[in-house]
DNA sequence: GTCTATATTGAGATAGAC
DNA sequence: GTCTATCTCAATATAGAC
């Protein structure tokens, strides 16, 4: 491949900006004048990436939409209740330390979960499915709130600044643990 | 008093309309307008009784501002560590539960952080209080983070649609169960 | 692929009548 | 206390030159 190289670079970037500003102002809070300013060119040049601002939100949550849907679905596959609600803890730690303040705002921003509902499964679809997995069938009050607290609290954390220095393996450790006493799993030993 | 009855009643129809639509389209994605229409009245009606859109979030704000800032102060005075912690989370617990939507703003909602940062501690200065009781003094990574997906998972949660059928007694007691499991406190027996 | 320039809409906000 | 009417500005979005 002698091509290809840096191609579509600014569109990369775009979406890193962009998940940047969503993470500080929201969504809604964030212009696209404020995203070209960022990226020091002009509107026009945004307008040549992508047709609208909603096609934006869709680009920079698509990655991790999709990785989540597919870690739902793995976790669906496993035999044992213990082993998909290990193996859905495990993945949805693992997303949000990779893409941090992104997965925070699914569960909080209003602009991205616009974005969400025209995919795969809709927001409503995920959470269900979360839910549905970590909480086990027909699950009671208790179990439902402890479903909750975990996905809330752990999107929330790894979006948080006051993490932001923890490097990842050390992150993934610690949000495993929280998430694991919240759902009433037993401690694993580490190394 | 034969006088006082409903005269301010508009004032607080509106702080409770504009709560309901922050918690659904953010602070920044809620127009006046949305507001004047939710009331049945014209934008000019709100401006009425508001000078500007900040003037409105911090209205709606304020209440649970200061029973926080209450909250935080009380614990702090309390002289066992163990015991401060169960105050604050009680007292947190409880704020959840009774304003529901609203300190799920707290954590999730820019336009809201903005009206919270010209208070009494302003945001940063309220979070970290809350994570100083919560983690100790000093702490290690592990009761850092485990502060801070209490305090994030249970304001969200909350907020949450999904347990909004449930009565504040069963909330509240879910809540606190959750928390104390994450900070690693002792169960209570209940009744 | 990025620019200047512009159309259009809706936002926050004010003036003054009732 | 609420209305109509209006101002100003910034937002999304498009057209067309370079």
């Amino acid at each position: 491949m002698t091509t290809a190289a840096p191609a579509e670079d600014t569109r990369t970037r775009l979406l890193g900006t962009a998940l940047r500003l969503f993470a500080e102002h929201g969504v809604e809070g964030t212009s696209l004048q404020m995203i070209a300013d960022a990226l020091g060119v002009t509107k026009a040049a945004v307008y040549y990436h992508f047709k609208t601002k909603a096609e934006i939100t869709e680009a920079v949550a698509a990655p991790a939409i999709r990785e989540l849907d597919h870690i739902v679905s793995e976790a669906a596959k496993q035999r044992r209740r213990g082993t998909q609600v290990d193996y859905l803890l495990d993945g949805f730690v693992d997303l949000v330390v990779r893409h941090r303040v992104l997965v925070a705002l699914f569960s909080s921003d209003p602009g991205i979960n616009r974005a969400i509902e025209n995919s795969t499964r809709g927001m409503e679809g995920f959470k269900n499915a979360l839910i549905d997995i970590l909480a086990g069938p027909e699950p009671d009050t208790s179990s439902r709130v402890a479903a909750l607290v975990t996905l809330t609290g752990l999107a929330m954390t790894g979006g948080s600044p006051d993490i932001a220095q923890l490097d990842d393996e050390t992150l993934r450790h610690e949000l495993v643990d929280a998430g694991r006493r919240l759902l009433g799993r037993p401690r694993r030993h580490h190394d």
